[in-house]
DNA sequence: AGTGATTCTTATCATACATCAATGCCCAGG
DNA sequence: CCTGGGCATTGATGTATGATAAGAATCACT
């Protein structure tokens, strides 16, 4: 759990005394390739930090199709936070996309956190105003932006993940086809020998 | 003022005495029709609580297109959260659909009444959850859900601004052109009259 | 009331992307 | 090894939505 002790203590900055009494609230769990940790219906109870590996949540349409809303590799957060924060049923999956370990954080914990550690609780809210700041991000493209453009700013973004991910589910996450996706690579990979 | 009144007593549960101070942070502003708030490139150094009217955030493309971000009428707090919170220039713009009367909230009041009041502090909380909440839904149905299906979504959600608002703007919301909303909305009348 | 500006509709044509289907590739498990 | 199930690519074809343009309707301001 090396990164998520690092991420408490450095990142959220606690103290090793409160960070002896926190870390016994969470518990850490190893995830095989595909297994699902959240369905959708289901109240979200745990976030998963990600100590490696690699979660995604999506949602599933009436037609069966998936849909990406997250990807979260190392040092990242997963979680449904409506369905954690309201207590309500989540219209999300989470699974693995690779063998992944995970830290399982609950309310419990969160709470226990924020009362002790205000640097905690400042962090807390940077990352819900950073998702918020990457939620718009990806509104203000998928209104406005070509699935071109969207990709391009995706392998941008994320060039981690571009190479970690199959592309079928890079393309779920931008909103188009596979076979979409593949040929806008093929585009791309024109454009770029053809010098003009 | 006695939405916003009403909101601090009510909504945030700020008492008589805390209100007093309180309100002497903020300044009222009537807007005209048309007349812009926030500009793309600007810091968004206040929030706008609509008292009365309706006002919009947008971006506006390369090619000059707008994409409305978020309508705001009575009770609302328009903002561009991110550029306030993290003190970066705004991508947005933010103007008034109607003729309009806000309370311009900056961050001093913000983080005075934080202090203040818990039940502020909570207020808030639930505020950004909500934010987060509305987001993730409309990526949702932005990556899976047909123009027919998010604009019924959009009537469902919003009866009161659909009749407020200029068709044009909604189907700038929607992240389709005024002319295919217009087809739409001919085919959902067509069913509508049609049994079957 | 009149006139010009916005907005909405309708029609035609254009295009980005989806769907369907076939092929080849890779590599995981017997 | 071989073999089968994901995955990526490619081609043919379909469809929802965009672009353009024109007319009709509505609104706004003198």
């Amino acid at each position: 759990m090396q990164n998520f002790t690092k991420y408490l203590k450095t990142k959220a900055n606690i103290a090793e005394s409160e960070f002896q009494r926190l870390i016994k609230k969470v518990t850490f769990k190893s995830i095989e390739k595909g297994e699902i940790l959240l369905r959708s219906g289901e109240i979200c109870r745990h976030s998963f930090f990600v100590e490696n590996g690699l979660l995604r949540s999506y949602t599933v349409d009436e037609a069966g199709k998936e849909h990406i809303i997250q990807f979260g590799s190392e040092n990242w957060i997963v979680s449904d936070r409506s369905s954690a924060f309201f207590n309500e049923p989540s219209d999300l999956f989470i699974d693995a996309v690779e063998d992944t370990q995970v830290v399982l954080i609950n309310s419990e914990f969160i709470n226990e956190a924020s009362e002790i550690s205000s640097s905690f609780r400042n962090y807390n809210q940077i990352a819900l105003q950073n998702h918020i700041r990457h939620q718009q991000k990806r509104i203000n493209l998928l209104l406005s932006a070509s699935a071109e453009r969207r990709y391009m700013d995706f392998i941008k973004l994320y060039p981690d993940l571009t190479l970690r991910v199959p592309q079928w589910m890079i393309a779920s996450y931008l909103g188009i086809t596979p076979e979409s996706l593949s040929r806008v690579r093929k585009e791309l990979a024109h454009k770029n020998f053809k010098p003009n």
